[in-house]
DNA sequence: GTCTATAAACCGATAGAC
DNA sequence: GTCTATCGGTTTATAGAC
C-alpha cells in the first residue's frame, strides 16, 4: 500500500516541524527519520511546500462545523481548539511566515479565519439571544471580540513562550473566558461558574 | 566616516526584511542594493544574526520609558506603537521565528514584554484610582489584559493581513481601544469620546 | 514504488590582496 | 575599509537504475 508511505511521511513532518522547527528540518530529515530515501519523499511530495499543503487540509478536516449554541458547548470548542494547536503547533509557530510561502497556504488560513469567525459569529448572536452576553456597546463590537479571539488563538502557543505562561497550549480555554468575562450578563457570569473556573 | 557606511548598512536591510521577509533576504542581497560587497558587509557584521540584533537595539532605544496616566497619554502611546510596528513590520512578521534565531534575540524580545506589561501594568492602576477603569471582577484580570494588549500588538501586522483589515498597523490604536472599552466605567467611556472614535 | 546518485543553486562566512 | 575570490555546507529537485 503506497498511501501508507504518504500518510507516514506526514505524520513524520508533522512530528519534526512541532519539535524542530519548519525551517530547520529539512526533506532529507524526514525522509531520514522514516528511513527511506529522499527520492522517495519526492516520489510523493515533489516540493516542501506540499507536505504544508497537505497537513493542512489534514487539520481543516477535523475541526467543529457548526456552532456552540451554550456556554458549555463553547467550552468543548475551545478544548477542541486547543487540542488542535498542540498537535498542529509548528503551524501557529510559523503561522505568519507560511502565509507568504505559497498561495495555497494562504488560502487554507484564510478559509480557517472565515469559518472560525462564522462560527463563532453565530454563538454570539445565540447567547446574546438568550441573555448571556450582553447587547453591543457600540456597532460592531462582537465583531471585534470574534477577531481577538480568532487572534489570540492563532497565536497562542508563541506567546505562552513570550510571556513564560505555564501550559502552554493547554491554557487557551482559560485565556478564551478571560477576554469574553466582560461581556457576559449577570446570568451568564453565573452560569459560566458552572462551566469553569476562571 | 566607516560608522555611516555601518548604518547605511541598517536601514536597507530593514527596509528589504520589511519589503520582502526576513527569510527570502540574503545578505547579498542587502549589499547589492547598498553597492557595496559582501565582505565589506561582513565587515561590520560578520552573521545576518547581528545585523536583527543591531536593528533591535535601535528600535528598544525610541521607546516610550515612563507609563502614560490619562487616557490621552494612553492614546498617545497606542500611536507611538503604532508607528514603531510599522517602522520594524518585518520584526513582528518574525516574532516568532527571530525568538529561536538567536539567545540574544530572544532576550530583547523578553526585555520588550516585560517593560511594555510594566508600562501599562502602572498605567492601569492609575487609571482604576482615579475611576476610569472598574476595579477587577476576579483576582488578575487585568494583569491578563495587559497580555493581551501585548499579544495584539505583536501579532498586529500578520493579523491584519489575514483579516483583510483596511490601514494595516493605522488601525492598532483603534483597536486597543476596543480591548479596553468594557473595562471602562461610565466616566471613563465618556472621557474616551473626548480622545478618540470607536 | 523505491532506491542511488547527482545536478544546480544558494547562502553564510572566511582569507587575503589592496 | 573595501574589495575579489572562494570554501564548505545545505537545500531542493531531477535522472535513471532496479
Amino acid at each position: 500500500m503506497g498511501s501508507d508511505t504518504r500518510q507516514k511521511i506526514l505524520e513524520t513532518a508533522k512530528a519534526h516541524f512541532n519539535q524542530h522547527g519548519y525551517n530547520v528540518v529539512s526533506v532529507g530529515d524526514i525522509a531520514g527519520a522514516l528511513g527511506i530515501s529522499k527520492g522517495n519523499l519526492t516520489y510523493y511530495f515533489q516540493k516542501k511546500e506540499e507536505i504544508i499543503e497537505a497537513l493542512m487540509q489534514e487539520k481543516s478536516e477535523d475541526l467543529p462545523a457548526t456552532p456552540p449554541e451554550t456556554l458549555q458547548e463553547l467550552n468543548v470548542y475551545f478544548q477542541k481548539m486547543q487540542r488542535m494547536i498542540h498537535d498542529n503547533a509548528y503551524y501557529f509557530w510559523h503561522h505568519a511566515q507560511l502565509s507568504q510561502l505559497s498561495p495555497r497556504v494562504k488560502e487554507g488560513q484564510d478559509a480557517a479565519y472565515r469559518k472560525n469567525v462564522g462560527l463563532l459569529t453565530q454563538t454570539f448572536q445565540k447567547l446574546q439571544a438568550v441573555g448571556i452576553l450582553q447587547g453591543e456597546s457600540y456597532l460592531g463590537e462582537y465583531e471585534r471580540v470574534v477577531d481577538f479571539l480568532h487572534l489570540s488563538l492563532i497565536y497562542w502557543i508563541p506567546f505562552c513562550q513570550l510571556s513564560k505562561k505555564e501550559g502552554g497550549a493547554a491554557s487557551f480555554p482559560c485565556h478564551g473566558w478571560s477576554i469574553l468575562y466582560p461581556y457576559l450578563t449577570e446570568k451568564g457570569r453565573a452560569a459560566l461558574k458552572e462551566v469553569v473556573a476562571l
